[in-house]
RNA sequence: GCGACUGUAGCUCAGCUGGUUAGAGCGCUGGUUUGUGGUACCAGAGGUCGCGGGUUCAAACCCCGUCAGUCGCCCCA
């Protein structure tokens, strides 16, 4: 056998390795969703990772790049063509739909996972990357997109990012407005096609109300220019909007109106809204949703009112406080023969709700050293006692917390002697 | 898809305008110090300088390609 010099293999590009500190902020931020959106009433949802590739064709209306280009897309050993799913709308949609959901409507749900997008890397853009995710699906009510954003707000708060982040909101009318006033914004800039940068002449052809988010100095003073969607709402449109705000004012969230705030999608109505934060570069946009009324009627089922919104998880994973580390404590054998009594007190300990970590060394020496590695709170120490029959278990250093001592003593009473050690300064 | 920058031990990096046995810290391994709130000592292992070509008497240093990373453009469901 001769050893063949293979290169491992590597990650797939654009995917990452997670441990640590960067994993316990990853963890942070779930964990605080699932809190918070529980506390708003948001139950649980899971769709596949997978699903059958129109259930993301056709969502997306077979649009330029994104379904041609960007989609994980393949066929199955029994010739199924799937993809990897690129958001969580659809995915929710179509089970919605499978399922006869609309007989729970309204409904609250909330999901969390990986979702793959075939894009170039960069700051905050992975090609799997991680979401969490809220949507009301079948109510109608300007209150629901409220409540939305509120959870969207509150788990914001909850996280301690919200001081760096801010709700930049718009409205896309209802489908009579949104037809009459992108068609005046294409008329608008298609009068001075020669002016627009080269990137916006193409979006002039494929997706004419992009050009409002240009980041091309050149086209600003066209952008600003370009007509308001305010003089095109529907009667029905701007009392919509005008209940959405009304109810974040009540709710004491506060927003920017940004006019120029935009989806592509025809079937996207009413709210708009990006969470969006200057700290992270381009990819600025921290949580970002919308009303999608259109949606779930496009892709045959019911037509039925629905709002939500997306998070990208390794976001606001940059973006959080370093997570605090629970105190973990160790238990290490004297000697050899001790290690016995080692685990018992382990299992006593941790069956009393105190932390424990063994450490995988046969010397206690190396044990300690690990123990102050890995930054453990306390030492109990396994000890032969002054009676050569009754082992003593030993505390050193359980951190400030006095309730572990007590909690230690009371768990191993009647078994081991136990001392809270030397505590000498 | 486009552009800029980067790619040296497990990790973080140093290596002057190309010059002969490639360095440090941390980590790891072994030993010493008979052992207790991240800070002791000694020794050791570990690198085809991302990969492939080219220029040169000579390349980790220059050129081309390729792969990967970072940041930006594009896209953004």
């Amino acid at each position: 056998m001769s050893k063949a010099p293979q290169k491992p293999p590597q990650k797939p590009r654009g995917t990452q390795d997670m441990i640590g500190e960067t994993a316990a902020r990853f963890d942070h931020v779930i964990e605080t969703f699932n809190r918070v959106r529980k506390l708003h009433g948001f139950g649980r949802v899971e769709v596949p990772v997978f699903e059958a590739t129109a259930v993301f064709a056709r969502s997306l209306g077979e649009t330029t790049d994104v379904v041609s280009k960007e989609m994980y897309e393949f066929t199955d050993r029994g010739g199924d063509g799937l993809v990897l799913r690129p958001e969580f709308t659809a995915g929710i949609a179509r089970a919605y739909i499978e399922n006869g959901w609309q007989q729970l409507a309204p409904l609250k749900l909330a999901s969390w996972g990986p979702l793959f997008r075939y894009e170039r890397p960069q700051k905050g853009r992975f090609r799997q990357f991680h979401q969490l995710d809220a949507e009301i699906l079948g109510a109608a009510e300007a209150a629901a997109d409220v409540e939305v954003i509120a959870l969207g707000q509150h788990l914001l708060e909850e996280l301690g990012v919200a001081g760096e982040i801010e709700l930049t909101l718009n409205s896309m009318g209802d489908p009579d407005t949104r037809a009459a006033w992108s068609a005046a914004v294409a008329a608008h800039f298609q009068a001075h096609r020669g002016d627009l940068s080269e990137d916006s002449q193409r979006r002039l052809e494929t997706n004419p109300l992009r050009i409002l988010d240009s980041k091309d100095a050149a086209d600003q003073a066209l952008v600003a220019g370009a007509p308001q969607i305010d003089a095109y709402f529907t009667a029905e449109a701007g009392a919509f909007f005008e209940r959405l705000q009304a109810g974040l004012q009540a709710s004491g969230i506060a927003w920017t109106r940004n006019a120029r705030l935009v989806r592509g999608l025809d079937y996207y109505r009413h709210s708009v809204f990006e969470f969006i934060t200057q700290s992270l570069g381009a990819q600025g946009t921290v949580l970002g949703g919308g009303r999608y009324d259109g949606l779930i009627g496009h892709m045959g089922g019911p037509d039925t009112p629905a709002v939500g919104w997306a998070a990208g998880i390794e976001r606001l994973a940059m973006l959080v406080a370093e997570p605090t580390k629970a105190d973990v404590f160790t238990v290490i054998a004297d000697a050899p023969e001790l290690e016995t009594d080692a685990l018992v007190v382990s299992t006593l300990l941790r069956q009393a709700g105190i932390p424990i970590e063994r450490h995988f060394a046969t010397k206690a020496k190396r044990q300690i050293e690990l123990s102050k590695k890995f930054a453990n709170a306390g030492i109990f120490f396994v000890k032969r006692g002054d009676d050569a029959a009754a082992p003593l278990v030993q505390a050193r250093y359980p951190g400030d917390d006095r309730r572990v001592v007590e909690r230690a003593a009371l768990a191993l009473a009647g078994r081991y002697n136990f001392s809270a050690g030397d505590q000498q300064g």
